[in-house]
DNA sequence: ACTTTAAGTCAGCCTTGTTGACATTCCAAT
DNA sequence: ATTGGAATGTCAACAAGGCTGACTTAAAGT
């Protein structure tokens, strides 16, 4: 290891809680907790022929109606291919809605039509009900320890993104 | 949605902070953390022919040596089809030696060979390395949250295979 | 002896990611 | 007005890593 246990304080504080050992359970808590988080989602959707690439699609538009394919590419960070093909499927299948933009008609505007957003709301209430259940069980501290450490395990970019959602719903 | 906002207080607490919006910061929280979280083992795997399948591997074999396929088939939750395509190609290229079972026979005992604990080493080093500082900027209290809500979100199954981790290694 | 269990293997399929190449459309600058 | 670049779409091919189903082998258990 790049640093035995106990030994990864150059500051002053006090890090006892900075073990390896430490670190090493809040790897494994995400790696389990992630998967729980993206069960009901998948749950939902395996069987129509959706995936969580759909989903996250989806949960982006919704978020951000109007929103282009390039800003959209840049959220999920995935190729423009991969992206394509997910979307093809929901616009052929009447979920999501692509207008041609007025000021700049090279961009796709994409919206949820009434369904998307019926399955969207079937989406998000699932993980939301999980989220909520957690919340409760642990109390408004924990939760903005949560959030506090998740936001800074982002990088910059991310974080943009992230932040940028935020202050599009105000 | 299945609560408008500020609806979902059945009990008589405080839960301003459960609002459907909240929820979802969370939601994008968890999308855009666990990005990060696995990027740095991503990138370092990327080239040598493994991938993030691997590394899962690598780690529960590096916490709990000796176990077994079964076992660790629990604890990934994926198929043994999927587990052996991985393993087969691990133990092929040195990196994780099968010793038979001496009390049975049938049971395969997985462990990291020197070269597999050194890969396992780098990965981890920069997993920890970025856990290590979201850690350190956000303080104890968040880390104690943080990992309060994880274990919260979790499936009673998941949860019990991440705290037998805890136990082995005391 | 018979059944069950642990592990491994083969074949095939799906989703979702990747590259590379190429067409189209349109804006903007020359 | 033409040209260059940007945004989008599309085609093809490929790989990782999930899945199912079928089947073998060996060892245990009963």
């Amino acid at each position: 290891m790049a640093d035995g246990p106990g030994t990864q304080g150059h500051s002053g504080e006090s890090l006892l809680y900075l073990t390896d050992e430490q670190l090493r359970q809040g790897i494994e808590a995400m790696f389990f907790a992630y998967r729980a988080f993206t069960a009901d989602p998948d749950r939902i959707l395996q069987g129509m022929h959706y995936g969580r690439a759909h989903h996250r699609a989806i949960h982006f538009i919704n978020c951000a109606p109007g929103t282009t394919v390039n800003n959209l590419l840049s959220i999920l960070g995935v190729t423009k291919q991969s992206l394509n093909r997910v979307l093809r499927a929901l616009i052929e299948d009447g979920l999501v809605e692509s207008r041609v933009g007025r000021a700049d008609k090279r961009e796709r505007h994409l919206f949820l039509t009434e369904e998307g957003a019926e399955l969207e709301r079937r989406l998000s209430d699932a993980q939301r009900a999980r989220m909520r259940a957690a919340y409760r069980q642990v109390g408004p501290e924990a939760v903005a320890g949560f959030r506090k450490v998740l936001e800074a395990m982002m990088d910059p970019e991310m974080h943009r993104h992230y932040s940028g959602l935020r202050e599009i719903r105000g």
